[in-house]
DNA sequence: CAGTGGTCTAGACCACCAG
DNA sequence: TGGTGGTCTAGACCACTGT
């Protein structure tokens, strides 16, 4: 030990950044195994093991049993999106929050959607097209199947009160899911919903969740022009 | 403990997740605190408290000192997009990768650039403008301004065998970035270098990172059209 | 086989904050 | 101010894997 002691995780984890950023530690070398750093800063081995662990997890470390741990060569940076309830997202801009519901039928989905949800030919399903407006504006228009032998309750709501988004957030546990952001150029039909040009660039957010009773729904977000999705590192 | 005991942190997020899915704890509720559920499933509380933390840094759990941990009522949920060098990506798909470097030049970046990187106006920086290439097909077009200062190896180097993306990687370790997703309506001078049609959606990553030493790096990556970025819950 | 990370434990103290 | 989560410890055993 030849500084101060180093005792918290998160002081731990500082200084191995800090030699990493520093070129202490370079990309490729292996960096003093757990035990080792433990009894340089003078803490327990579970705290190096708590921030070592973590910086793994950010793909900045590459960890091995037997081999050791080493800085990684190409960093892997992940970034996390945040994914709230639509009306949380509008609010906490401080706009107003209305949704519509333009499309409410049952009635079997088109091959792709059957292929994202890997459901039967012939199961009809609970479709759904809503918009979302913030102070009266389109923000996103959500195109939306249910699986109702997932959800039986979905058949009983009319969603006047409550969009389709947070109800099923409110009201299905969901397990597991999968998303695919991407662009669309804005046919006739988008614009006319999100009231734009046609043929702008427009963000798309493709969803589908399931649980143990199976795929619940699957979703595409097209949001207006202009839409920024943010995060930090 | 009324089962069979449950013993690993990962068993307990299980446990923990069947709980909520079943709703046998529903949204708002409280659920027992950690020493209970320690004693319930027949393991040490710091392994109740692994699984419960990381719950709760996955949006599932709302978890304060004194109150408790309940079930959230609207979870956010959080998608990890992991970013990788682009040469891997392109490789991973079994794809030939290069790059080719269209412009090289010193001078001030515009206003935009400058409030992103908060650098002073008279400032120059290298401006790199590079095309990515899978099996010879345009993949993504980077726009991008280096700091000299923080970098001023960046000078001397031409970036013939190495992308200015991963030689960034490689050589300059940087601290923290923010990331924004959005959509574009293809320009002119965008379709001539993407080889599309004018007028096309295009999905738009942009990027600033720093470190200790200031702003590194802003960046301006526009992927072809059909790009997808995906990711799992 | 042996060295390293992965995890669990029992206990302790601390920090925060709702009542 | 007491109850709850947040963290640290010292030790132990296990799991994986390079040699």
């Amino acid at each position: 030990m030849t500084g101060p002691a180093i005792r918290s995780w998160q002081a731990v984890q500082d200084e191995v950044r800090r030699r990493i950023a520093r070129r202490v530690w370079k990309p490729g070398d292996y960096i003093p195994h757990e035990a080792e750093l433990a009894r340089e800063f003078g803490c327990a081995r579970a705290t190096v093991n708590r921030a070592l662990r973590e910086l793994a997890e950010e793909g900045l470390l590459d960890r091995r049993r037997k081999a050791g741990t080493r800085v990684a060569l190409n960093p892997v940076r992940r970034a996390r999106i945040d994914i709230q309830v639509i009306r949380e997202e509008i609010e906490a801009k401080g706009a107003a929050f209305r949704h519509a519901v333009l499309v409410r039928e049952l009635r079997a989905p088109p091959p792709d959607i059957r292929d994202r949800m890997g459901t039967g030919a012939g199961q009809a399903m609970l479709h759904l097209r809503t918009l979302y407006t913030a102070d009266g504006a389109p923000y996103v228009h959500e195109d939306r199947w249910v699986n109702p032998e997932a959800v039986p309750a979905v058949l009983d709501e009319t969603f006047s009160d409550i969009s389709p988004n947070e109800w099923l957030v409110r009201e299905v546990p969901f397990e597991g899911g999968d998303f695919t952001f991407s662009a669309m150029t804005s046919t006739p039909a988008e614009a006319s919903v999100l009231s734009c040009a046609v043929g702008e660039g427009l963000f798309v957010l493709d969803r589908t969740t399931w649980s143990a009773g199976g795929v619940i729904t699957s979703v595409r977000l097209v949001f207006h022009p202009g839409y920024r999705m943010q995060t930090e590192m």
